[in-house]
DNA sequence: CTCAAACACTTCAATTCTGAAAGATGCGAT
DNA sequence: ATCGCATCTTTCAGAATTGAAGTGTTTGAG
């Protein structure tokens, strides 16, 4: 990003770039630790949004409904609709309409879903913490404040 | 996030969450911005990656190949050829095969192309400030200053 | 109670991307 | 000079996503 702004600096003298300084690491930061995470899981065999799903229903220790699972991996639910499909078929999840509300569709981690989710989990984090090893400590939690903020202004809320 | 983190502080007390708090916020920030700038675009009749290729041309202020685009892009090369398809059917841009190295193929905005990107270019910047209005000037300097830090620790390199 | 609107999910067509294979070109060691 | 390997682009098949249409369910206003 640097060059990029650079370039712009010099093709549009009085532009400001500040803005676009922050977009664009975002998105370039999002895309290279994406690929860090994919790759660790590749090794295990899982593609990430597989552990993704798995995770969402690990932490909230409970069933989740199509639309919370959708919400949280920020998906489409047609695209989650396709991802339980194959998670059931692996059999790490399970499908079971509501008794209350017969609109939802209740996904519960089976006994081995929970196991894989479980033994993937520390080796997940491991390996987020060596993608971050370029920065000290204080400077993660830092970023992780200054993100906080700006996903509160930009209205994100999860689960 | 905050919710994921408190789920995972309650589901497997003594997991350092830490990492997973960097890197999801990135992730999520990122889709958020994605999200703000393509409905920029959208209202403007483009495509947000259609104002990406040209608006790298324009910086870079001289004819790039395929590889330079794709890399500016974080895309592969067969998602670029189909995008400089479409772009060159727009008349946007032009295809040359360049004269030092056969192998490389030069794209170059045309007069139109550099006309529309320019048009746009305040406009998307403005759009960009908006989604970061949450955030101080003096925070989003801080916030580009770490994310240049761990860009560069992940060996990210632009054109 | 009834019916329209809101809601949750699935299905489907269209779009886009990736990764691999193939074709063309350039480069360097021998 | 030449051969083998690397580089650059295109093509293509497979995979995944989106957004809209379709189905079934619930809610609440009248």
């Amino acid at each position: 990003m640097d060059k990029i702004l650079e370039q712009w600096g010099a093709a549009r003298p009085g532009l400001d770039v500040s803005a676009m300084g922050v977009v664009g690491r975002v998105s370039r930061a999002s895309r290279l630790l994406e690929r860090g995470v994919k790759a660790h899981f590749e090794e295990h065999g899982l593609e990430a949004w597989e552990f993704d799903v798995l995770a969402t229903l690990l932490r909230a220790d409970r069933t989740l409904c199509m639309s919370d699972l959708a919400g949280a991996a920020m998906v489409s639910s047609g695209a989650l609709t396709n991802r339980i499909d194959r998670l059931v078929a692996k059999g790490l999840v399970t499908r079971a309409t509501s008794e209350d509300n017969r609109r939802l569709v209740l996904v519960t981690l089976t006994a081995e879903g929970r196991r894989l989710a479980g033994d993937l989990l520390d080796g997940h984090v491991a390996n987020e913490e060596r993608l971050l090893s370029g920065l000290t400590p204080a400077e993660r939690a830092e970023l992780a404040a200054l993100l906080r903020k700006l996903l509160c202004s930009l209205g994100d809320t999860d689960l």
